[in-house]
RNA sequence: GCGCCCGUAGCUCAGCUGGAUAGAGUACAGGCCUCCGAAGCCUGGGGUCGGUGGUUCAAAUCCACUCGGGCGCGCCA
């Protein structure tokens, strides 16, 4: 309908430069919205004021002569002028009851769309280092990387998701010795745990896994291990220093296939952890890209020599450098240590090498906003590549501050002390965690309170969505046991009895649900599903205590029946959307 | 110091690609179950949209400056 209107008016103002009011050379950006107000009618333009000024006329003659030059449409009843030239469409009651009966036919279907045209589209979100289980900072990424992911596909995009698997790099070195030295401390060798390592149980709880499977094939006794390997921090040393040190005396003990296995029975551990808790998130990926690949693949080192034959390489104190300042980055960024490593930033800069390569249209990275600086860099590589940047959308989401008993959280993965995802869903249910996480806009910051998600209490708004659909569910349950019918086809046949404000208003925001989820899809904001969703539940439950649904007259039941069915369709359209289930009764 | 994000009701937040009297939840004060589920509904009070200046017919929205809060500025990942 909105699209109709915005026709409409297009045509006026072809009829008036054919006319020889307007000037020819204008190119308007037609803007048609719903209104506020009902007194304005369904929908309003500000395009009388928006070319007044260029037109020297005033705004509300203007309006005036766009009415007049108007197609007639059946659906608009009346159009008027209004303020400072707002024109005001009234839409036909019937043209807007229809959206019952459509919804009611196309089901599961409503509200998608198919604007994206098949566009291929890839997502990369929560990338989490495999050193340990996701946490609930994780699960804001998580949830708001898959809700976009669902409003995309909603709308006619062919969207993969993808995890980036920091499978290679130090911290997985440091993971890989926290497993070694847990497992020789169970098999009783004596032997301090670094400052540095990861100290949490579930390396416990591998490195048992790595006893009972292994024996004692990985052990080495204390002085082994230990001597000549510089002090820890808390012996007055260098946690750095020292943990690289024990990094490299595993090597060396282990021999590099026993290191090997060490190492992989932490990452296969962690990362296997870590895919069942997004699954059982309702978080599903389609691809899981390992960061050692692209080293096996030598992709960094054609990424590297891409860059280097385009001249945007230089070496300085024995490492090379990419110019990213050529690019609009602050400084400019090592890719190559002088030690002969790749940075992080290489393989990153091959990783999005090979996204392109591998024919997205469009690739979306969503970050934590504390990768924000790290922003201006990836988009100078991929320029310096050759790319269109413009492909690439880095979406930045706040991490949620915690709070526990009104104090806030503090969270290290390091030290082990924090509130893992799995912990909140065991706690809060999947349905509530989801919904909270994308309840807010992702650059805002989030309070989190645990108290609060972990109460049933109905605060939760989450509740109150489900509880309208269940109400529905259960006066339709209700009917059986009256012993009365529901016929739709017959209620689609009498919508025009649907006259009561309440009802008038219900159907006007569930006209809206397509537009809704357009806008949330393409602008990445499903926190305006949620309010949508919200407010819809608002008027269903404002409509259920104003009127009765089963009433004797067959024609007003069936009407009010459908108007109250598609309701439910909607919600439950809108919270699969979100990852939410719609129960039945609650 | 430089860069990015955020300052809207007591609290948590919408509204921000400029539009008609600034919204919701919560909290607070009242009212509504012989009636399809009260996890609900209705009514009410509550605001210098952080501040100042600018652009515009029109600014919470755009621009500049400023004050507060968060984050980032490694040959770490």
């Amino acid at each position: 309908m909105k699209t109709g209107i915005e026709d409409l008016i297009d045509q006026a103002i072809n009829t008036l430069k054919q006319q020889g009011i307007l000037d020819a050379a204008l190119q308007p950006a037609i803007q048609v919205t719903r209104t506020r107000d009902v007194a304005h009618g369904d929908f309003a333009s500000n395009i009388a004021m928006m070319l007044a000024k260029p037109a020297g006329m005033n705004p509300r003659q203007l309006a005036q002569n766009l009415i007049d030059a108007l197609p007639q449409n059946e659906h608009v009843h009346k159009v008027e002028i209004a303020g400072p030239g707002f024109i005001n469409f009234f839409i036909h009651q019937q043209t807007t009851l229809d959206i019952i009966r459509t919804i009611l036919d196309r089901g599961d279907r409503f509200g998608t769309s198919e604007i994206g045209h098949g566009e291929k589209v890839q997502i990369e979100f929560v990338s989490a280092n495999p050193t340990g289980p996701l946490h609930v900072g994780h699960g804001r990424g998580a949830a708001y990387g898959a809700t976009v992911a669902s409003l995309m596909r909603a709308v006619g995009y062919d969207v993969d998701c993808e995890y980036y698997v920091n499978d290679a790099g130090r911290q997985m070195n440091i993971l890989a010795v926290s497993v070694w030295l847990r497992y020789l401390q169970q098999l009783d060798v004596d032997i301090a745990f670094p400052s540095n390592g990861y100290k949490g149980d579930y390396i416990l709880e591998i490195a048992a896994e790595l006893v009972e499977k292994r024996g004692g094939v990985y052990v080495y006794n204390a002085s082994q291990v230990m001597d000549g390997i510089p002090p820890d921090e808390v012996d007055g040393g260098d946690k750095e220093i020292h943990i690289d040190a024990l990094i490299e005396r595993a090597r060396q003990l282990l021999g590099e296939k026993d290191y090997r296995a060490v190492f992989e029975a932490g990452l296969d551990s962690i990362l296997a952890d870590i895919a069942d808790d997004l699954e059982e998130f309702g978080v599903h990926y389609d691809i899981w890209y390992s960061e050692q690949t692209l080293a096996d693949r030598k992709l960094i080192e054609k990424a590297v020599q891409q860059l280097q034959d385009a001249g945007h390489i230089y070496e300085n104190k024995g490492a090379l450098w990419f110019r990213s300042t050529a690019f609009g980055d602050e400084k400019d960024r090592v890719v190559i240590r002088d030690n002969g490593q790749a940075t992080y930033f290489a393989s990153d800069i091959a990783y999005h090498m090979d996204k392109f390569a591998r024919g997205f249209d469009r690739v979306i990275n969503i970050w934590g906003a504390d990768h924000h600086g790290y922003v201006p860099r990836v988009k100078a590589a991929i320029n310096a590549l050759g790319e269109d940047d413009s492909k690439l959308d880095i979406l930045l989401v706040q991490f949620a501050i915690l709070y526990r008993g009104g104090e806030r959280v503090q969270m290290s993965t390091r030290s082990g002390s924090f509130v893992t995802l799995r912990e909140l869903r065991d706690e809060v249910g999947n349905d509530a965690a989801r919904f909270f996480y994308v309840m807010r806009k992702c650059e805002q910051h989030m309070d989190f309170d645990l108290d609060l998600a972990k109460s049933q209490s109905n605060d939760n708004p989450v509740y109150y969505i489900q509880y309208a659909h269940a109400r529905v569910c259960s006066v339709l349950r209700q009917l059986a046991e009256k012993n009365l019918s529901h016929d739709i086809e017959a209620g689609n046949d009498k919508l025009e009895l649907l006259t009561e404000s309440h009802e008038t208003e219900l159907t006007l925001q569930l006209a809206k649900y397509p537009e809704v989820v357009e806008k949330a899809a393409i602008n990445a904001d499903p926190h305006l599903l949620v309010h949508y969703l919200r407010e819809l539940a608002n008027q269903f439950h404002t409509y259920y205590n104003a009127h009765q649904f089963i009433v004797e007259d067959d024609a007003i039941r069936n009407a009010r029946l459908n108007l109250i069915s598609a309701a439910s369709q909607v919600i439950h359209n809108g919270l699969k959307l979100l990852g939410v289930s719609a129960p039945e009764s609650m």
